[in-house]
DNA sequence: CGAACACTTTAGTATTAACTAAAGTATTGT
DNA sequence: ACAATACTTTAGTTAATACTAAAGTGTTCG
């Protein structure tokens, strides 16, 4: 599967950011995204791995996830920059927040 | 629609990549295209035109379509990047046939 | 006007894929 | 051995979308 079209779905783009800066375990992920049940996650986490974009590592019954940050090529700065953005955006309606 | 959800269908990538330098009538886009039919092409480039990626000019009977690069964002530099390597990959194949 | 042209839109089909629920696998702890 | 834990996989449903064929819109030209 293109790298593309992986990180083009808005789920698997978030499970991409929560292993981007250090590993997590499957189920730290599926209780950090809340509304989804542990099969997709995993399912998610499947097709990530597959694209050669994340890592695991067994420990025991965990699995431990982490971003190949390398792996995405171009489309590393684009996601980091469109995350940052989005941080900004949030920063900017905190502001609004403190504002009213 | 998400820039991401929509330069990831490969159609529209080749498209994008047709208007990227310069403007082309659609009729001229689906001619370069050849496999797909007219009225294909014609709802790719309103998906393009709606997400904001691509900008359309009347002139007659034609419809000129170019790519909105800046409207990309970090997604340029990724895409472009992408074609870049694709076309030392088109450049390899190559050499590897004159060298048989 | 009417025909040809350039393109868009619609209707309908087929494929893809995200999801849930439930069953399956493997590891740990008692 | 047994139960609990952590995760994966499968079966089945639903929604999204890329496609074709055909009808529709608007413009130019004889």
């Amino acid at each position: 599967m293109h790298a593309l079209t992986v990180v083009a779905e808005p789920r698997r783009r978030e499970i991409l950011r929560l292993v981007w800066d250090g590993e997590r375990a499957a189920g730290d992920i599926h209780r950090a995204l809340g509304d989804v049940t542990f099969g997709a996650v995993s399912q998610h986490l499947r097709v990530l791995a597959e694209a050669g974009l994340v890592d695991v590592r067994r420990d025991g019954r965990h699995r431990f996830y982490r971003a190949k940050r390398a792996a995405l090529g171009p489309l590393r700065r684009a996601l980091e920059q469109m995350w940052a953005a989005k941080l900004d955006e949030l920063a900017a309606l905190a502001e609004a927040e403190d504002a009213s």
